[in-house]
DNA sequence: CATCATGTAACATAACTAGTTACATGAAAC
DNA sequence: GTTTCATGTAACTAGTTATGTTACATGATG
């Protein structure tokens, strides 16, 4: 099965821009994702909808966050993502005729809800500045500055 | 994402043949699935080599379950066609240099070990025996037979 | 007005699930 | 024993989706 990143590549870009001073660029921030300039815009575009980010153009422009990282959780930004579906696994035919196949995925299903609603529980128990905590205390292990570790 | 239809499918296939009598062909059960009898030989190869189905080639061939429904889960199917991942998010880069991307991958497989270790834990909560009570329920509500109600 | 950066559409690529074709193997019926 | 039926598999096709890329428009700064 295919993986979607998009939650994973954009925490990475924003923990890195709380670190930063200043506007970060699309192609600034792909260097560290290690993607296209157009992939970072469009992840960010659903962050700025959202609030969480701004972005300007022309000299100077660039991504800055404008949110308060201790009052956003992950799970606001997997819904600014566009809330890519968890679970990986289906089934065949939704609303089918068959009573067996309904009692199928009623289990199924029901199993699925569960797994959702707990991966979102976890995800709102974690804000961005509990993120950054946990990167301060990497840092600290490893006895260097952000700057010196920096990608690019 | 392209969602895994295996487990759904096979656990279809075994509920049918739970209330049939003799061996059922990879055709019979394909039209069951609508799907290709290639697609049912695939998957249940997993179920033989655990035990839990048998083939046998020739006339009156066919498929054949050969264990106690009362005494495998949902996960035991789960395993034997193959554990298709359950999570469909992931990370760029595995094993990533960048303390950042630590940080964040770790927080994120955190939660989806916890994902998947509620998914297996749910999944071995229910038999196939609890799937074909919950079917009979849903026979008796429509007031109908297996066989009236069958495929095909 | 030249440069820089975002905004976005359109297309290309890669990976994966499921479907299909083709043929080999082996068992039962006659 | 030969015909028929059914599984066992490999190889290929098709459809889907995430990501990467190209191209060009828009707007801000110097």
């Amino acid at each position: 099965m295919k993986q979607d990143s998009k939650l994973s590549g954009v925490l990475h870009v924003l923990l890195h821009m709380l670190f930063t001073k200043g506007p970060a660029t699309s192609e600034q921030l792909a260097k560290m994702m290690e993607t296209n300039p157009v992939v970072v815009r469009r992840v960010m575009a659903g962050l700025r909808e959202q609030g969480f980010v701004a972005s300007a153009k022309g000299h100077g422009g660039g991504w800055t966050v404008v949110c308060d990282p201790a009052a956003v959780t992950l799970a606001d930004i997997y819904k600014a993502v566009g809330e890519p579906p968890l679970v990986a696994l289906g089934h065949r035919s939704d609303n089918p005729q068959c009573l067996v196949e309904q009692a199928v995925n009623h289990a199924l299903d029901t199993t699925f809800r569960e797994v959702e609603a707990l991966f979102q529980a976890k995800l709102a128990s974690v804000t961005l500045a509990d993120l950054s905590k946990d990167f301060n205390r990497r840092l600290r292990k490893h006895g260097r500055t952000h700057k010196e570790h920096a990608h690019g």
